[in-house]
DNA sequence: CTATTGAAGAATTTATAGATTGTTCAAACG
DNA sequence: CGTTTGAACAATCTATAAATTCTTCAATAG
């Protein structure tokens, strides 16, 4: 029973050495059994496809940033700050993958090719800590009530895709795009704030 | 004198047609060149490359879009209803011209490959039209005061992106993109609203 | 002298045959 | 029985030669 669980693993980590040594493309099923001992059909016994294995990588991939989102929405720190630490830490942390691993790029690249609703869902999870912030922030008083947390937080989601998918970050460097992470912030946390007369559109 | 620049709009012309028919990739030179009765090479006198003749038709493409962009930003409605209004068009002209006409997608994407700075220029050139705006809100006080109107501009344009770029429409359907520009820009408009307060990030 | 051409070169695309690879599954194995 | 294999097949990739196409420019025409 836990004999499949570490073959698994053993799948995994087999793959993810070879995927970042030689990227997705250039590494064959073949490979990857040869070296967990096994035949290249027996993989499909644990995984589907091919592909699957690169999502489950990024499964894996994502829980340790997942880990921090969580740790930075349960902070005690205010919530403006927590909201901007949340994806300061997020833009940080993917520019960084990214800067330091090429291979990286092209799964993140396939994966939203051929797996499109993928980055959806890992979306809808963070969103999960982003109402918690703001859900504390109404309660603190910091922030004005919203009748839809949820639909905020997709909406502020959307304003800040720019900084979360390297596709889009139009060959800026990590410094500028910092500079324009904290300008849009600035003014979505001036539309959250008590204060703040919501348009009638 | 005048000559040289009617054989140039006989080119984009010819040029428009075969890219609209036949698509940018599948229009050679020597197809323009024999619309307008000349010799290949002879293009070379009004356009230095075959790209530079897509981005020509882009800027005038795109100059019509600057006209009600234009009318948009000097008309007399509350500036939070012509900034919404700006966006809103944007994105519904942008969205029809893509639905109806695929190969100007084709073009749109061979430019943000080969001329970044391109859609950089125009971004910038919408800009003033926004700061306008800016100005005018901040003038009747219905927008807090701003320290820098470009800059928030900037940001807006930022914050906007997804609304802009067909690449990263993600499959999104135009109600559905309309009902997310709208909530996006309640929250930017809040966050410019007098009683806005600004977080010290 | 300017305007235009068309041949020539460099770069890119197309076509295609051959090899490789992802995936399936009947048969062998334990 | 459940596991695992390796042959088989379809799909994809690679290599490369041929053909196109973009671009230049010396020669020509007016």
């Amino acid at each position: 029973m836990s004999e499949k669980i570490d073959t698994r693993k053993q799948i995994l980590e087999a793959a993810r050495e070879r995927f970042m040594h030689y990227g997705y493309a250039k590494t064959t099923m073949s490979e990857i059994a040869r070296d967990c001992e096994m035949s290249a059909g027996n993989i499909y016994r644990f995984f589907a496809s091919k592909l699957d294995i690169a999502e489950a990588m990024a499964i894996e991939f994502n829980n340790e940033s997942f880990e921090h989102f969580r740790r930075i929405s349960q902070k005690t720190t205010a919530a403006p700050d927590r909201l901007y630490e949340f994806f300061s830490f997020a833009l940080d942390e993917t520019y960084k993958k990214i800067d330091s691993d090429a291979k990286i790029l092209e799964i993140a690249e396939i994966l939203r090719k051929e797996r499109p609703m993928f980055l959806n869902g890992q979306l809808a999870e963070e969103r999960v800590f982003i109402v918690k912030i703001l859900a504390d922030g109404v309660d603190t008083g910091t922030f004005r009530s919203l009748d839809a947390p949820y639909i905020t937080a997709e909406m502020i989601q959307s304003a800040l895709m720019k900084f979360r998918f390297p596709q889009t970050y139009s060959a800026l460097k990590l410094d500028k795009l910092q500079y324009e992470l904290k300008g849009v912030m600035e003014l979505l946390l001036a539309g959250l704030s008590a204060g703040a007369e919501i348009p009638d559109l």
